[in-house]
RNA sequence: GGGAGUGUAGCUCAGCUGGUAGAGCAACGGCCUUUUAAGCCGUAGGUCUUGGGUUCGAGUCCCAACACUCUCACCA
């Protein structure tokens, strides 16, 4: 792998270069350079046949073609590339710095702004600045970096080397951005509550625990922040939002990080069907906003998102997709088994949520609301009035996965301490772990509200196309190099 | 944790049924003032992930370890 001896021979190759331009008096690794115009504006205002026009610009050299005499760089920059041209004739005394420079350098040049003969617009530059010798020799320039670990473990030549990647970030943030913006636009409140907690409570997960040592106890990462953000709807904020990571101690895949990120919000006087609206209404604003209509290629499928959204029963997905009647545990539990999924010493709930999730959620390609979830697996949230076997919760599914979560509110302290103290057989968290301080602060009176829960990363991963949510992550989490560096 | 696959030059990849390692790019030395993945001539670069084994002989076959990928399990 990379930094063995093999590579320190391209890396003291290049510590020789260094020490020439050291010799040379310049400093190799620059300072302030101001008055920096970025490449793709400076294309945008380029007017063909005024040759009095002036460029400055600063960037990583991508390519590097020396004809000799001259010199053509191609110079990348946050905003896109801008050719660099470099003549002998016009540089005088810098030639000799110019014909030093090297792939992965940063650099500035500034000089006249033209065309060269295949009309490629172009800096001529009459002065270079070295603002970064690059000492390590950059990726294959076609292919950049592909091998999907270093890409991971070293995002910062992946971002430079493959452009399509730095987009891609590009677009998560604007992507969050647009969500602050439409939350607040509807009298929303950011907030920030504990990452770090006595309790962890809000979902059924295990927590990643660390210690404090001054106070001398356990903490545990957030799995969620749920409780909080409810102790604030009784504190009276009646529109909050956070958007900030969770942590899961559990298993990694296409579709988990340990560490990802989460909208949560708590609208008061509000119910599940206002989440339902508000879910479809960020979500097709950011359709309109990132995509190319609403119809959106994701793993070789096209997502449909024309509203209004479908919206499904629980049980009558269960029953389209199994053949179960929900009612009927006898056959739910027949065909658990005759599917392997493990349903002995489990209670029905459980086991009919292992049906649902091995049975419907993989078919769910366009977006869908599933609503009215079994009671029992809701602990945190209202019961149907009309039937209080369901709960007014609803998940959404897009591309096969959830996207998704919502519900309305349970508000009403002694039900939900009762729920608190019942622990399902076969699921080995609890969905809510007892949390006294909650209780009490819902015993001051909670407003009903609507909540929801939206996983950006797989959000990003549907608007940006990324099939893995590694992809989506700047830094998405590794297994620990042992061997070598 | 189970299963499948991958690991060869700095990077991207070839390497058939076992006979002692190749290309492109990058690097190094030349030539070249309008290139676009520049081109041409030349040079150098590898404990084929690691450790065992089979064999006269292993990049190639077998076993194990490590890493990565996919997949299943786990997973609001």
């Amino acid at each position: 792998m990379a930094n063995t001896e093999d590579t320190n021979k391209f890396e003291r190759q290049r510590q020789q270069k260094l020490s020439r331009i050291k010799e040379l008096g310049i400093d190799p690794y620059g300072g302030r350079y101001d008055g920096v115009e970025p490449a793709k504006d400076i294309k945008h205002r380029f007017k063909d046949g005024d040759d009095t026009q002036q460029a400055k610009c600063a960037g990583r050299i991508v390519l590097l073609r020396d004809i000799g005499k001259l010199i053509f760089i191609t110079l990348r920059d946050w905003s896109g590339t801008i050719q660099i041209g470099l003549s002998k004739s016009q540089m005088g005394e810098q030639w000799t710095l110019a014909k030093l420079l090297e792939l992965g350098d940063i650099i500035g040049a500034a000089g006249r702004l033209g065309k060269t003969k295949t009309g490629e617009i172009t800096v001529w530059a009459d002065n270079v600045t070295l603002l970064s010798k690059s000492l390590l020799p950059p990726p294959e320039k076609f292919h950049g970096l592909s091998d999907i670990d270093r890409r991971f473990r070293q995002r910062y030549v992946d971002l430079w080397a493959n452009p399509e990647v730095m987009e891609l970030f590009k677009k998560r943030s604007a992507i969050i951005s647009t969500i602050r913006e439409v939350l607040k636009d509807s009298g929303f409140m950011e907030v920030e509550t504990p990452m770090m907690q006595t309790i962890p409570g809000g979902a059924a997960a295990k927590p990643f625990i660390t210690h404090h040592n001054s106070l001398n106890m356990d903490l545990f990462l957030r799995i969620a922040p749920e409780l909080f953000l409810k102790r604030l709807l009784v504190g009276g904020m009646e529109k909050v939002f956070e958007i900030n990571r969770n942590f899961r101690n559990e298993g990694l895949s296409k579709q988990h990080n340990p560490e990802f990120t989460m909208l949560e919000l708590y609208q008061a006087y509000a119910d599940y069907f206002g989440m339902m609206d508000l879910t479809e209404q960020i979500i097709s604003v950011l359709v309109e906003k990132y995509c190319e209509g609403d119809h959106v290629k994701f793993n070789d499928e096209t997502i449909d998102f024309t509203r209004p959204w479908r919206r499904a029963e629980y049980a009558e997905l269960l029953k389209e997709y199994s053949g179960c009647d929900i009612d009927d545990i006898a056959s739910v539990r027949a065909k658990a088994r005759e599917l392997g999924l493990g349903e002995a010493d489990t209670d029905d709930a459980v086991v009919i949520n292992k049906l649902f999730e091995a049975v419907v959620e993989d078919n769910l390609v366009n977006p869908t609301f599933v609503i009215d979830y079994p009671a029992a697996l809701c602990p945190l949230t209202k019961r149907k009035k009309d039937n209080p076997k369901y709960a007014e919760r609803f998940e959404l599914f897009i591309g096969r996965m959830e996207l998704a979560n919502a519900y309305t509110e349970l508000n009403d302290p002694d039900v939900q301490e009762d729920n608190f103290k019942t622990q399902l057989r076969g699921q080995e968290e609890s969905l809510a772990t007892m949390d006294a301080d909650f209780i009490t602060a819902l015993k001051y009176g909670m407003p009903p509200a609507g909540g929801l829960g939206i996983g950006i990363d797989r959000l990003v991963m549907i608007l940006a196309g990324a099939l893995s949510i590694r992809e989506v992550i700047l830094f998405p989490t590794l297994r620990k190099k042992t061997s070598k560096e």
